[in-house]
RNA sequence: UGGGGUGUUGCCAAGCGGUAAGGCGACGGGUUUUGGUCCCGUUAUUCGAGGGUUCGAAUCCUUCCACCCCAGCCA
């Protein structure tokens, strides 16, 4: 067989191409826009940041980055009844955490209030805009259905002059909330619902948090946006699937206006499964109690999940590996622990803790000595060094043992030898019961020739048990977090919080080695054979550690015995 | 016959007329002082369905079906 023509310079791993990357890419090389790429990153700060923007951040960020641009952090603080600064901070915190800097671009839409005023104006100069006395009611009335066309607002043909007069008095505070409207003139026929006379201006006697009360009318989403990223000379204005109808809106004003147009691209946001996406849920979460607030670790905001340990590693990695395309999906939630455990497993310095606590007494081990055992924090990479006491009295993990052990267990049973992590070989010897016939105490023997987790006589055994000295052990609370949903996709029960899963949070006393008593809050590692666990950013203190387990490692055994119908 | 979108393996997702990438998962095997990691292998004769064009179609045409978005003075 003859070589397969191989073009020069390929083989070359491209990086994951999307239809987002590759018109941008079109465009740069085309010359629109003078090859320029400004992209943005537009919260609304009426709540916390979670993985859903996440994706877009990513996507906004990465894409300028790609391309030599800048992408802006801007507020689209265009309705004070529901926005708050507690918001815009928690939104620049997890922005920066995530990893990206806006520099100096740092905007919000209230900072154009009064252009967008000017452009408002201007368009009722060109008859294209007119103020509407019809209450909320009437205009819904009016504007038809999905299958039959509106009706024009009787209001719709005053004068320019009348519809300046009014708009600059309705800014003047002359209006009680609700009283009129400005509405775009375009079509009330328009088989597009958004392009029916769509609302420009609405009066809101309400504090903003920025600007106070020197406004009382503030402008629509639909306006706002469009001419915010004009202003700011955005190339590429990248929003989700549900705003592709508000696109020919978004032309239609900056046409109108005849100024910079920027090119707006959908993509489909994310869904998770076993998770909620939706502001509305997430701050229902939040204001019944059923998490403890924002930050819960339960929570799929960035707070939460930063707060159970991800790190903004495993989120970009995460956020790369999921894609950007125009079809609905959801994502499993596993590949977004996988993305976790492949950056934890490099980086995470191992630890032993013993989460439910079995004592383990070693018969032949003399009275009153310790072995000071000195540990690496990494099996593989260099991480230093720790100290970790061994004596006669230890615990283990309940889990480790059974007493009539089921087939292919492998972990400690009476008779059977196991190798305690990095210590020594035991074996149990007797079982030991309280009057209920709880086991509380296991008799076991060393061998002293096993000291470091090997012998002489190069013997096998099948199991390796972490462990934790009694005497020495430090106790701490250990918070357990499992999926905050039942069902892979709550958003589709009637009442999402239904499926709320009862086990999605157990709190444990358990036993830590010595070292891990300095834990600063944030600081994370792995729990030997149980899994990733981050030092809690608010309840932990130096001195009294409290961990929460951001995910547990991959369990084959435990798939096994599940399989077997074990317990 | 309201308009706008989308349908490729269990879940994401490439592919853009030349004979189905990759990741996650699953399954099997090897290594292993974490039943972890790592390594190797298997996992869509088929691209929502039917019809057509073509030497050749997931890719073009056509009919049909399913799902998502839009009737806030929310974003």
């Amino acid at each position: 067989m003859t070589t397969p023509d191989k073009a020069a310079g390929e083989a070359v791993p491209s990086a994951p191409v999307n239809f987002i990357r590759a018109r941008v890419a079109e465009d740069t090389a085309s010359g629109k826009y003078g090859g320029r790429v400004m992209t943005r990153f537009p919260p609304e700060p009426n709540g916390y940041l979670h993985l859903g923007h996440a994706k877009s951040i990513c996507l906004n960020f990465g894409l300028s980055k790609e391309f030599g641009g800048v992408t802006n952090l801007r507020f689209d603080d265009t309705n004070p009844a529901k926005e708050e600064v507690e918001y815009v901070e928690s939104i620049m915190r997890d922005v920066k955490w995530l990893g990206f800097d806006w520099e100096d671009r740092l905007y919000y839409a209230s900072d154009y209030f009064e252009r967008l005023y000017g452009f408002a104006v201007e368009l009722i100069k060109k008859g294209k805009a007119y103020v509407d006395d019809q209450t909320a009611e009437e205009i819904r009335a009016n504007r038809g259905t999905l299958k039959e066309p509106g009706r024009n607002s009787p209001y719709r043909d005053r004068s320019v002059e009348e519809n300046l007069d009014l708009f600059a008095r309705m800014r003047a505070g002359e209006y009680p909330d609700g009283a009129r409207v400005l509405r775009a003139k375009i079509d009330m026929a328009s088989p597009n619902v958004v392009l029916r006379d769509p609302a420009m201006y609405r009066i809101k006697h309400v504090h903003h948090h920025r600007t106070g009360d020197k406004w009382c009318i503030y402008p629509m989403y639909d306006f706002a946006h469009c001419f915010s990223d004009s202003i700011e000379g955005v190339t590429h204005s990248i929003c989700t699937l549900e705003f592709e109808n508000n696109r020919p809106l978004y032309d239609w004003f900056l046409e109108q206006a005849g100024v910079y147009r920027p090119q707006q691209i959908e993509f489909a946001r994310l869904n998770l499964t076993h998770t909620v996406l939706s502001k509305r849920k997430l701050i229902q979460l939040v204001n019944e109690g059923i998490t403890t607030g924002w930050d819960d670790p339960r929570m799929p905001t960035l707070s939460g999940v930063r707060r159970r340990g991800f790190t903004p590693e495993a989120l970009r990695d995460f956020c790369e590996r999921i894609g950007v395309a125009r079809a609905d999906s959801t994502v499993e939630y596993g590949l977004l622990e996988h993305c976790l455990r492949e950056d934890l497993n490099e980086r995470a310095p191992r630890a032993m803790a013993v989460l439910r606590p079995l004592k383990v007494v070693i018969e032949n081990y003399p009275e009153g000595q310790v072995d000071e055992f000195d540990f690496p924090w990494h099996p593989e990479k260099d991480m230093g060094r720790r100290t970790v006491p061994f004596s006669k009295v230890l615990y283990i993990e309940q889990d480790d043992f059974r007493e009539v052990p089921p087939k292919g267990f492998h972990r400690l049973y009476p008779g059977n030898e196991v190798r305690l992590r990095y210590a020594y070989y035991i074996t149990c010897r007797e079982v030991v019961k309280d009057e209920a016939g709880n086991i509380v105490e296991l008799r076991c023997t060393y061998d002293p020739e096993s000291k470091g987790g090997g012998t002489p006589d190069g013997r096998k055994v099948k199991g390796t048990l972490h462990w934790v000295s009694a005497a020495h052990a430090i106790d701490a609370e250990v918070r357990l977090y499992d999926l905050l949903f039942t069902k892979p996709n709550p958003g589709a029960e009637e009442d999402f919080t239904s499926c709320i899963n009862p086990n999605s949070l157990e709190v444990l006393r358990a036993k830590l080695e010595p070292a891990l008593a300095g834990a600063e809050p944030g600081w994370r590692c792995q729990f030997e054979r149980l899994g990733y666990f981050c030092a809690d950013e608010k309840d932990s203190k130096p001195g009294a550690p409290v961990f929460n387990r951001a995910a547990t490692l991959k369990d084959t055994w435990g798939k096994i015995e599940k399989k077997q119908g074990g317990k």
